[in-house]
DNA sequence: ATTTTTTTGTACTATACGGTACAAAAAAGT
DNA sequence: ACTTTTTTGTACCGTATAGTACAAAAAAAT
């Protein structure tokens, strides 16, 4: 018993997500938060505690989107290496609005850096486990006869997971996204 | 006449600088400042004007800072290809007290995205400088023969600009800094 | 000595911003 | 009707922080 929920949490958490990717942490303030979440101030504090609690709810939620979702991608796929290099081609479309938003991971650890340790962490271990997946889809293969390079899965993993802290910073320099998509086609060439 | 300048506003803006690049520019407070600076408040608005405006003079002093002391660099080196491969080596050192304060112009991006765009716009010039200054290395080489690769020095240049934003961050991610060197030495096998 | 400029210190201001308290209205179930 | 829970609104609080005002002391030159 008792009145329904109006707003959905999810979303309203969505929603602060997408504020803090483009704000930074910071930067955003409460009312902002209020405002795109459309809610009121007290149901902030009743549902989510505070801006901290609010902001780790969100990297919780990049972390179980991004990786459910590109694990899904990566179980239907039979070309995973093709899969792989989709995404990172990808980030050189450019998607309207400027979307130069980076990397949600590689924002935090530069504006959380000293400040916000656990956070960061957080965020580390995120960009760790993305590392992870590359290995996996690596070694996978390498086995199975998709990839016949002789370089070690690890050094490739580690490219590829620089290849991707790199472009998020990069691609924001030049407003022709075709240098960029000429830049990640390039690094590309060696997965085969 | 008057009473001299205690104080070298250089040095003072030089440890600003660090203070900046280890915190960042929001989470830097004024007395924060003060304090590295060993300035008083009266003096800081004396000869700095603002917090803002004491941030942009330190943007300016590391372009400068970098640039001219790079330029030298390449002016005396004769293998300038193997002077670049030194510096991007340099990244995997691990310089002590947690070096992990990442690219100065690259942090600036990453948390004034979208709230100050002068002062991004002044970082995206730097690396974009950078870019250019790889460009014109390679260029050279091709010529002195220092460089035999046939891949065009425009993908190469920002490639290793990429290179450059993206260790910058998977730097942070390990403890032990084989891992990255590792990294680093094979991507810089294809300049040769 | 007097003037000029910088330094220091103290006190104050403004305000943005995160967070709290609490009562009244709005839905929902029993 | 009554209870329960959520929503909304208003008013308020504490504090951190950038910035100002201003007078007194400390050096320097004439």
């Amino acid at each position: 018993m008792g009145r329904n929920r109006k707003f959905n949490e999810e979303d309203s958490l969505m929603k602060a997500k997408e504020l803090f990717w483009t704000k930074g942490y910071e930067a955003t303030t409460l009312d902002d938060l209020l405002e795109v979440m459309l809610i009121k101030k007290s149901s902030f504090y009743n549902t989510y505690g505070n801006k901290q609690a609010l902001f780790l709810r969100t990297i919780q939620l990049h972390d179980e989107q991004s990786f459910s979702q590109f694990s899904k991608m990566l179980n239907k796929a039979d070309d995973k290496i093709a899969l792989l290099k989709s995404l990172f081609l990808s980030f050189a479309e450019t998607s309207e609005p400027e979307d130069a938003r980076g990397c949600y991971a590689g924002n935090i650890i530069v504006e959380m850096n000293t400040t916000h340790t656990s956070l960061t962490n957080l965020a580390k271990e995120y960009l760790l486990k993305l590392e992870g997946i590359f290995f996996e889809v690596i070694e996978d293969s390498k086995e199975t006869g998709g990839l016949r390079t002789t370089i070690h899965s690890k050094i490739l993993s580690n490219y590829l997971l620089n290849l991707w802290n790199g472009i998020h910073i990069t691609k924001r320099l030049f407003k022709d996204k075709s240098n960029i998509k000429k830049l990640i086609e390039f690094q590309l060439e060696l997965l085969k």
